[in-house]
RNA sequence: CGGGGUGUGGCGCAGCCCGGUAGCGCGCCUCGUUCGGGACGAGGAGGUCGUGGGUUCAAAUCCCGCCACCCCGACCA
């Protein structure tokens, strides 16, 4: 059951996979690379994809499903999409197995399909091929959809949540009649994911937009958010692409404009997936377990009862089922834990792995005194506090962590993010970890020598306004060329 | 794909070097005492030691092959 957390100052990455598996978030399949998410971690899950959702609807989108299974000849169709995604496909070759003769179960070579079918490694040729049919007038854009669903890259190296074979994810897909409307929605679509990062999982984000070399297998522009991780690296934390009309040509999408003239469609796509929920623990987790935020955790307060003797017992149940149902019907998510198999002190610590938000404890003393004892998980602070206006309390208190960890997450990249103008300091920087800030002359070639020598590459070139310290020229420290401005190195997950 | 590591009750591991028929902690079951920060006692259940072959009177242990997974790189949401 819980395990107990090592500190993370000896081994992140090992720390990670604890508090991952001691929480319940996830666990490892028999399948390489894939991974099994229990209730505990789907719970989290459900909680951002409902935000999220929420968030799509208010801004026009609606949600459709498109088919698993892409035929081989679709993702040939544009050359640089195929080109990204080719070697990460699992491939469907053959649609019936056989027992053979000496009793073993293998393919049956009759069943082969005329086709490959490729599991969608991302939707964007089957939703165009489909949007090629839709879209005939410009009467009939722009089309808005979302899908939730689940993708498969078969990447060669797997992180739970991070990089896993198999991911859960949503996918956006619009089509527009112009350019502009198009690269309007890319931004839309980042600021709605940058919104939800840092309102509802308190993790602070950089928007921008990534570099040619970093840039989405087919896209024109690739905006994203980034966010710092408590070991340094960065985490690109969702993208949102304006693909022009690259997938319009490639899938023969045109539409007829008012002035009577056959245009090609201009599209964008947008995503964020599972690896959020890996980027929730990376943000808030402490040497103690999961730390989430009061938006998103599935429990917000747990309410733990404590008694000795079979009358307190009954008293004690009493008063915190009432406590729970009062708690429940003002719209707080709250679990009283009346296990009989476990102490207090095992459930305390479980909330704690698991990375409740808010604890209540309720014993005899409590109940005579007419207060229950609070808990803070972030700062683990205790008080007690009155049975009057309990909710009220206890929403302040949520909403007093909610921004307590936004705050403190944004003073940790505060702290980790550093102005360079020397590549000899640059480098001592990137193996401390951190944002580092530098002139950049806009080449390749200097991504690439950057990239090759100290493992960093450009996470993104901020939006103006997003960093103090980006938007001022100079020179490029490792070209000695001219630079319009400072961008965003990190090592990267 | 290169480098490293690991496969032994549900989980985490020891045993392997030096062969003798499997053990520890946690968890699980029963009973009792407990319960304000991961309780304790007593009794109990549970294992083809990843897999195929070889050596041997005898293999978790030695030899050869295979498979799987994890970690570190290259690639990526």
């Amino acid at each position: 059951m819980a395990e107990k957390i090592t500190p993370r100052a000896e081994d992140y990455a090992q720390w990670y996979v604890d508090v991952v598996r001691a929480a319940h978030l996830a666990d490892y399949s028999p399948v390489r690379g894939s991974m099994i998410i229990p209730p505990n971690g789907y719970a989290l899950w459900e909680n951002m994809r409902d935000a999220l959702d929420a968030m799509f609807k208010a801004t026009g989108h609606r949600n459709a499903y498109f088919p698993l299974f892409i035929p081989q000849s679709f993702l040939a169709r544009e050359a640089e999409h195929v080109e990204g995604f080719a070697k990460e496909c699992a491939v469907v070759t053959h649609h019936r197995l056989m027992v053979r003769d000496d009793g073993s179960l293998g393919v049956d070579p009759e069943s082969e399909l005329e086709e490959p079918l490729v599991v969608r490694p991302t939707s964007e040729t089957i939703i165009w091929d489909t949007y090629s049919r839709w879209i005939q007038s410009w009467r009939d854009l722009p089309i808005l959809i979302n899908q939730w669903a689940n993708v498969v890259r078969w990447e060669m190296r797997t992180r739970l949540f991070l990089r896993t074979a198999e991911f859960l994810w949503q996918e956006g897909h619009t089509a527009h009649a112009t350019a502009e409307e198009a690269v309007e929605e890319t931004r839309r679509m980042l600021d709605v994911y940058a919104t939800f990062a840092e309102e509802w999982m308190a993790m602070p984000v950089i928007r921008g937009v990534k570099t040619p070399a970093e840039r989405f297998a087919g896209a024109v522009d690739t905006y994203c958010i980034e966010a710092l991780m408590q070991d340094g690296k960065a985490l690109q934390a969702g993208t949102s692409h304006f693909l022009g009309q690259n997938f319009a040509k490639a899938f023969d999408c045109v539409f007829q404009n008012q002035n009577n003239e056959q245009e090609y469609v201009w599209a964008t796509s947008w995503g964020v997936s599972t690896r959020l929920v890996g980027a929730l623990v990376m943000t808030h987790g402490d040497d103690r377990g999961l730390v989430l935020p009061p938006k998103l955790a599935p429990t917000q307060v747990a309410l733990v009862p404590i008694y000795r003797k079979d009358e307190e017992r009954e008293a004690v149940l009493e008063a915190a089922g009432r406590i729970e149902r009062d708690l429940a019907a003002a719209g707080l998510r709250v679990h009283l834990d009346a296990r009989e198999q476990y102490r207090p002190g095992w459930k305390f610590n479980e909330y704690e792995v698991q990375g409740v938000p808010l604890r209540l404890a309720l014993g005899p003393r409590d109940l005579a005194d007419g207060v229950v004892e609070l808990a803070r998980r972030d700062t683990g602070e205790k008080e007690r506090v009155g049975l009057d206006g309990l909710a009220e309390t206890l929403r302040r208190r949520l909403d007093a962590v909610q921004q307590a960890l936004y705050d403190r997450a944004l003073a940790f990249r505060r702290a980790n993010t550093h102005v360079v103008d020397d590549y000899g300091r640059f480098q001592e920087q990137i193996e401390a970890g951190g944002f580092v800030l530098m002139h950049w002359d806009g080449t390749a070639e200097t991504e690439a020598r950057v990239k090759e020598e100290t493992k960093a590459t450009v996470r993104c070139i901020p939006f103006p306004g997003q960093l103090e310290g980006t938007e001022e020229a100079g020179t490029d420290p490792v070209s000695g060329q001219p630079a319009e401005r400072r961008v965003v190195y990190a090592r990267a997950y």
